[in-house]
DNA sequence: ACCTGAACACCGTTCAAGT
DNA sequence: ACCTGAACACCGTTCAAGT
């Protein structure tokens, strides 16, 4: 099995990143949750980029495996694609968090290239996998898929974005409503 | 006319707000871009929390009298609404920066409550005129504009959000395109 | 009225040194 | 292999002192 400190800094780091940021990320109060020193976590990350590369990394990792499993639980495209704003969901449901990849498209000046090149295959995922469900259900034509599942995307992200800015879940749910009364997604 | 400093010191935090977010603003470094010492802006202001508040403050009331100028403009409600995304676009212009408050939004846990305030008070402005535009436009029944105001209003700040983190405007520009061959925003 | 030097307490980060 | 003490650089804030 794999080395628990490392797993458990990596699990820590990704909660208080949803949070508070890559800025936010720091070492003694992370060292402090997993019950080692600050400078311990140095041992298994050379470097605060390496840790927020890491934890990105590992994040879109479960998330790309979390849409896989979701389409092959239910084969159906629209289906999919109406539990889709589910996952942005959760995060602000577990304590107002937000997409750690949103917030860190807001700090990206500020983001170790490591890091950015990680946030970006987040996007990636979230695309592609949007764009294969948006194709398979003839939403819209085909070379409108990549497109639309970027603007779905980007326009979910802010939504999480508004409702975390008021600590309001439901704001979060009348938003994607709204989007899919005004054809953004589909009813 | 008013102390030149204030003034410097306000458009600076929030130039530096844009890029970095209210973790990101230091009061050296601020200091030193206006040419006077850290201690100085306590002069001005007494704490951070006052001067992030202030400098949110100005920035909607900025934004509000530029929405307003608009509008007076150009009476024609469906071209101001065509009109609406350059407001995001600018800051984007501006060095790949954010609405100001979009990247407090992300900060939300982290802000002080006066902050907070004046944040929300951004979102206000922008859905309460997006609202009564939608309203003059005819573009959706009388109870739904409040509702698909802010739905524009998030999925635009999300369109921001994505594009600055691939440092690409034409993404944004794409992304509103499809935001209105969606039907989210009037064509 | 407006500004500054110097200091304080604190925190993120690093690295040589421990076992 | 895994962890730590101690140090460094930095930051928000204060305050007595300057002009």
């Amino acid at each position: 099995m794999s080395s628990s400190s490392k797993e458990a800094i990596l699990a820590a780091a990704r909660r208080t990143a949803q949070a508070h940021g890559y800025s936010g990320l720091n070492f003694r109060d992370l060292a402090e949750e997993v019950g080692i020193k600050a400078a311990s976590i140095y041992y298994h990350f050379p470097s605060k980029a390496d840790l927020g590369a890491a934890v990105v990394r590992r994040y879109w990792e479960d998330t790309a495996a979390g849409l896989e499993s979701m389409l092959a639980e239910t084969s159906d495209p629209i289906r999919c694609l109406r539990r889709y704003p589910d996952v942005f969901r959760k995060s602000l449901e577990a304590g107002n968090r937000m997409c750690l990849c949103s917030f860190m498209a807001a700090e990206y000046d500020d983001l170790p290239e490591a890091v950015k090149q990680e946030v970006q295959a987040f996007a990636d995922v979230n695309v592609a996998w949007l764009s294969r469900v948006l194709s398979a259900a003839v939403v819209v034509g085909a070379e409108e898929s990549e497109p639309r599942a970027r603007a779905i995307f980007a326009a979910i992200a802010g939504a999480q974005l508004i409702a975390r800015s008021r600590s309001d879940i439901s704001l979060y749910d009348a938003l994607i409503d709204s989007y899919r009364a005004a054809g953004l997604l589909p009813t």
